[in-house]
DNA sequence: TGTACATCAGTGAACGCGCGTTCACTGATGTAC
DNA sequence: TGTACATCAGTGAACGCGCGTTCACTGATGTAC
């Protein structure tokens, strides 16, 4: 049967934020596009009104969730201090714990490399990343902004991928401490 | 039929050495037990005359090749000019190109978080890569040896994950030389 | 040393299962007149 | 404004496919005597 249109859409947009939580959480092949619809309250066959395919929603889903995260570290403030409350929240136990709601670059970054269909959007997002890191420091004198920026976001993927991988507790806390503490 | 228990080793350490390769190019779900018999030469049918499952041989597999990778560093000189030459190749595009041979952390860490039997290997194997991080500073008064020996890896793994994702080759190559200075 | 036989690492057909995808069908919505 | 009908986002059964795994079978090796 047929729905108003404004219904679509939300479903449209529940699919995609399920997808992206999804994902996250388990990567692109250990969640099905059944999970993904039965997370969205709908059964399987609608997807494809929806979607060209599993490809297609793995690539509209890091677009869409890319330009939502990238939207809101554009809204934040743009000072030293703000940035550094950034990557001292982004290295904690809770975002390790959380990857459905947290960076997708930790979540998804090794399955990016093998999956060609979303790599524009994730170059994109680390692009945008790269420039709210450099922001602070805009107008400072400071040399190397920009090499400063990349290592810094390369310690902070790391330091989560690291964290999540390793099943001793004590080592997990300490890779976010210590990184926390070498790049205050 | 019967073999002689010599080839019968032998295939199983072709088995071990082909599963640590397409495992880090492809990742465990991207690679079939077949793909991995065919790759060491035999069918998919011998291989539970090996293992006893598909999830075994992902243990096993990180097992074998991590206390390989840590034998080969622990052969190696402990000198900070050692260790700079170790980071300084690590952070290339060589690296990045050729997932197969190189580091299993940054092929597979992201699976590794999902998948709870590969973990405790996995995590011995961390520790000796920090372990030899440390080593060169073993009798040095340098401060936070073992915080600077976290922050370097988490940046390198973050570099090689990051460059290996992204579809611009430049922002690619900027990635591994902006670390790569950054640690220098 | 020679013979008889148990062993066991191979082969490849077959299994059930879950996956991505398709399709016939439904029925309220939106449109044409 | 009311009626007739095309539209299209749903549903859920069905499809083919590749996966991990099992199994009956093979035959040289290694062992017992």
């Amino acid at each position: 049967m047929r729905y108003p249109a404004e219904e679509t859409a939300e479903k449209h947009e529940r699919i995609l934020e399920q997808a992206s939580k999804l994902f996250r959480e388990r990567g692109f092949y250990g969640v099905s596009v059944s999970e993904v619809m039965k997370a969205s309250h709908l059964t399987h066959g609608a997807f494809y009104n929806h979607f060209e395919s599993k490809d297609d929603l793995i690539a509209k889903t890091i677009g869409d969730a890319s330009s939502k995260a990238l939207a809101s570290m554009k809204e934040a403030e743009h000072t030293p201090e703000a940035m550094q409350e950034y990557i001292q929240n982004y290295l904690t136990e809770w975002h390790r714990n959380d990857p459905g709601t947290g960076c997708l670059m930790t979540a998804l970054a090794s399955e990016v490399a093998r999956e060609p269909s979303v790599q524009p959007a994730f170059t994109r997002h680390l692009k945008g990343v790269i420039a709210s890191l450099m922001a602070p420091f805009a107008k400072s004198k400071k040399r190397n902004v920009r090499r400063d920026a990349i290592h810094k976001i390369s310690s902070m993927v790391g330091a989560i991928v690291l964290a999540r991988a390793v099943d001793d507790a004590e080592l997990s806390e300490e890779i976010l401490r210590e990184v926390r503490n070498s790049l205050e």
